[in-house]
DNA sequence: CTGTTAGCGCTTTCAG
DNA sequence: CTGAAAGCGCTAACAG
């Protein structure tokens, strides 16, 4: 394809001055109808469409939002990606993604550059400290957080991280699991704190349990790695920090020999699509990741067109019990 | 933040014209060292950096690539992408994304779309026609293309379906399975014409074999909705179109109180993060889909920087032999 | 209703 | 080595 053509192309085929392609282009204003259906012809002929770089510089708007994500291959960021993307096509928006490895030093100016050649930008940083996204928040306005404290001025769509896990403690709780174990994933990570919170108000609540903590990571290995603590805990009914880090440990498991769920329970947390096909299908916390990404995304148009008030919205987690969970032997 | 400064504010605060602020901010030609200082400390004081956007209406260059995928929910294609994004930005380059969801009529607008917003075009597009491809790809070039079948002057990364069936087929014959079952995908995608061949390749090569075809979608639903002809087919060696079908077959298996690989083996392709992780621990063809993503890319910052040619390159996927194919017990 | 003009923010000849 | 000026392709006053 020879260079596309230009505005001044299409305006000196249809003998027409540039500005008025340009109206007939945008349905703006009144445009004599013949006038209208010269150009008309004379950009299908040519080929003819306004070059979208050019547009952005004049109209200050890119038609384009940036998605910062930690890491593109957790599934519940690909989730939201994939949320997001769908509903910002939908508005005739384009996507910009920036896949910040989980190197958070990276984030800031990552999301910085992403800002400059976008309109906004909707954020994942779970393990950003707040001070640093105190600092970011005004660089990068209009800006969406994801799974953050709400803070003055930024909208937040965030799930419900407390309420899921005191649900799946209360399952447990339920099939008659006294001596529980919580595979810590990210400290310092926002959700974590939340889930924190969960296990104490449990434990004020249940004064015959024991929960036990024990760090781990967010991924496959590390769940399969916890496999011997987990052994070791004597705990009965394990609540990982997310589905990753169960289906590692339920495979590790199992070549240890431990039974699923009749040795002990173990439940994940987000109902990632592969958690209903693990063996045992995995007890989990439903996390609607896709719809986080759509409410993120309608925050953000909100910002983008001033038209109504962007407001943060929360999810609550949904308890999907399913095979790995079941009665303490125990206690029967 | 206020509106940014731009290289006015910079050039009157150091006492330059706009041009010398350009040469130092772009490290040209050689600038007077003192005042290549003062460009620098005004930039700095004023929080300045050029606007992407007139500098890639100037340099009719974006530092940006388009990726166009069919689906950002299904696993490979969500490798793929982290692939390229990681490698992208190792050099540089942003990453926009389009998902086409599957609507095959929309991926030539989205593509050329999003051609027109970057500097070229990665393009999955499976299930676009020969002929729809070939008119694409003058308007799309740079364009680097995905497991599509070659064609002039467009390089291809792709994977090697044949013989990654091939491979399994023939593993499930040496494990004595004599009666199989291909669960077709996308008919007309390109990598099961590949796959079809493969299926002839093998019938000529063992002449005491069956090899049942059946008509099958792509996703897990789909995969455990096949359950009941699989069983009725008699065969017990099951071959899917990928790994979401086989574990949505599995787990539907299961269910019916089919045993797997007591009764049936069953193997996927792609080997996607979870396929370790299914019961049975699912055998499949492995595909390095970030590398493809990344070579991809590699082919890409060829083509943009037209120093090396850009070259197609082809993967064989390795086979990995798991839990869920075993001896077929008919034949012990 | 339409054309002329200026300018979005930057880079790059071209003189000096 | 540096500044003035033109221009990337488009839109938006502003006149007419």
């Amino acid at each position: 394809m020879a260079a596309s053509a230009t505005i001044l192309d299409v305006a000196k085929r249809a003998g027409v001055s540039p500005a008025t392609v340009s109206r007939v282009m945008n349905g703006n204003s009144t445009v004599d109808a013949s006038m209208a259906i010269r150009v008309k012809d004379a950009a299908r002929e040519l080929n003819y469409t306004a070059s979208p770089l050019a547009r952005s510089l004049v109209l200050r708007r890119t038609q384009t939002v940036a998605v910062v994500v930690p890491d593109l291959g957790n599934p519940t960021f690909q989730e939201i990606l994939r949320g997001i993307s769908r509903a910002a096509a939908h508005d005739g928006y384009h996507v910009l993604v920036a896949d910040s490895a989980e190197i958070i030093e990276e984030e800031r100016v990552l999301a910085i550059e992403a800002r400059r050649r976008t309109d906004g930008v909707i954020l994942c940083a779970p393990r950003m400290s707040e001070d640093e996204l105190n600092k970011l928040v005004g660089e990068l306005r209009p800006l969406v957080l994801i799974n953050r404290d709400p803070r003055e001025g930024t909208p937040i769509v965030a799930v419900d991280y407390r309420s899921g896990l005191i649900d799946l403690l209360e399952h447990l709780y339920k099939l008659g699991h006294r001596h529980l174990a919580y595979l810590a994933g990210i400290t310092r990570s926002a959700s974590n704190t939340q889930r924190l919170e969960a296990l104490h108000e449990f434990r004020q609540r249940h004064d015959d349990v024991l929960v036990d903590e024990i760090p781990c990571g967010v991924g496959f290995q590390e769940g399969a790695d916890a496999a011997e603590k987990v052994a070791d805990s004597g705990a009965t009914g394990i609540l990982a920090y997310n589905d990753l880090v169960a289906m590692g440990l339920l495979s590790s498991l199992e070549t240890h020999g431990i039974r699923v769920p009749q040795s002990v329970s173990v439940v994940g947390f987000d109902d990632i699509p592969f958690a209903p096909y693990t063996s045992p299908p995995l007890t989990t916390a439903s996390v609607p990741a896709a719809e986080v990404g759509e409410q993120a995304w309608m925050n953000m148009s909100k910002l983008l067109n001033q038209k109504a008030p962007a407001e943060s919205i929360y999810f609550r987690p949904v308890l999907k019990a399913r095979g790995s969970s079941a009665k303490n032997p125990e206690r029967n």
